[in-house]
DNA sequence: AGTGTATGAATGAACG
DNA sequence: CGTTCATTCATACACT
């Protein structure tokens, strides 16, 4: 994905102006690569900042935070200015652990033997707060439910290989046409105080090759995309990148 | 020779060689400027990522009325029948499925099987759409909420404040000996500290490619696919923005 | 119209 | 491992 994002350092070249620069390292680049960098970054922000404000409409909605931890679960810590907000009792795998584990799964790795847990775990914990016994429990859950839904809800499989599980989807057939709309699993933001500096070691090892680039849709995997319908706006922003850059 | 392959280095390479004032365009950076500079593309690009999550997690439910009202995704029930149909996303028992499942429940079957939920689901198919989920479903809640009400309900005695109690955090037990902190950052984002530049947590070696994360954006949406629209425009953003900037 | 409540659904954890 | 429990989330429905 940020595949543009190692383009300058792809294409910027460490260059020893030892003659007439003093001697110092400088990056070279050329004035378009200049402007797509500088653009590039003023959509980033842009996007962020409406991103945020986009955010801060729904939450005041809801404001579940304030309601949830306001019952009897609250935790001390969060009681002051929405600062750190607290956990819970129950693990809640954030959004990138899920997608790993989710990965890892469907890597057809059916055994997660103890060494592989805790390498797993190891490898999560780096994204958000995790234990052993979480990824544990996720993969016996997760096991089970997948063949549970693939029993019940698919009596009908098309079934071939064992390549991707057939995780099929939980849907109740409380229709016979329905598509059943479902709420997104990832219901928490997990990093949004932003101290979880390993999220962008994901984003920045893609680097690799700008080859795969391509955002596989998964065939007859599970996890259609889903998306929100706000284009417009964000058309907008695109098409007016303000100068957010420095 | 084989460097020279590529293209994109090798016009950088003349330029470069060419000048630094010789009328030819090229910027001129020192390590610093650019590392700030990397290091700001990599701090928005997580926070775009991680809002992009968040916001499709928050959003999952509350702009699909306007996605919805766009499609085709209306059943033919809804036109026939006179009252009540029910055609939503969520399942709603009809009063004559409701009525069943309350008399089946009341007959004592603590335990509803399998098999015993394949029997209620066909029987109750016959009054209206449903599905064994749903059957399933049902049972578990009811049974919970009953436990509740009974033990919420039944010590009905003590007049004095006994809501000072806490949940004392189940410790992990008997599976991996590993300890079970378990903060999850729960957190809204609602103190989202981001107008502050101070996105230096973020702030860390880009360059430093990761270790195994690789595809990016595998659609954590699990569901039905929706078939057109907006299907992976964040996906789109986060994969390659500069197709939004060029 | 916004707020509260009932309840279907999802899921982490526990039990056998 | 399969099943069940407990808790939470999201939504349909009701209320003043």
């Amino acid at each position: 994905m940020m595949e543009w994002e190692k383009q300058p350092q792809q294409q910027q070249e460490e260059v020893m102006f030892n003659g007439n620069n003093n001697g110092v390292f400088v990056k070279v680049m050329t004035d378009e690569q200049m402007e797509i960098l500088r653009k590039q970054i003023a959509v980033y922000a842009t996007i962020c900042e409406e991103l945020v404000e986009m955010h801060k409409s729904l939450t005041s909605h809801h404001d579940l935070a304030g309601v949830r931890l306001g019952n009897l679960y609250c935790e001390p810590l969060m009681t002051t200015v929405g600062h750190k907000i607290a956990g819970r009792q129950r693990w809640t795998p954030t959004p990138v652990q899920l997608q790993i584990l989710e990965r890892i799964f469907d890597e057809g790795n059916g055994t997660p033997s103890k060494q592989k847990i805790k390498d797993i775990t190891s490898e999560l914990s780096q994204h958000g707060q995790i234990s052993e016994t979480n990824v544990y429990n996720w993969f016996q859950n997760r096991r089970a439910r997948s063949k549970r839904k693939q029993q019940n809800a698919a009596p009908n499989n098309a079934e071939s290989e064992a390549e991707t599980e057939v995780e099929s989807p939980r849907e109740n057939k409380t229709k016979p046409d329905d598509f059943q709309s479902q709420h997104n699993p990832a219901s928490r933001a997990e990093g949004m105080c932003f101290q979880n500096p390993q999220i962008s070691s994901k984003m920045h090892s893609i680097d690799s090759q700008s080859s795969k680039a391509e955002p596989m849709f998964p065939t007859d995997d599970d996890k259609p995309a889903r998306s929100l319908g706000q284009i417009s706006f964000y058309e907008s922003i695109l098409t007016n990148p303000s100068m957010y850059v420095l």
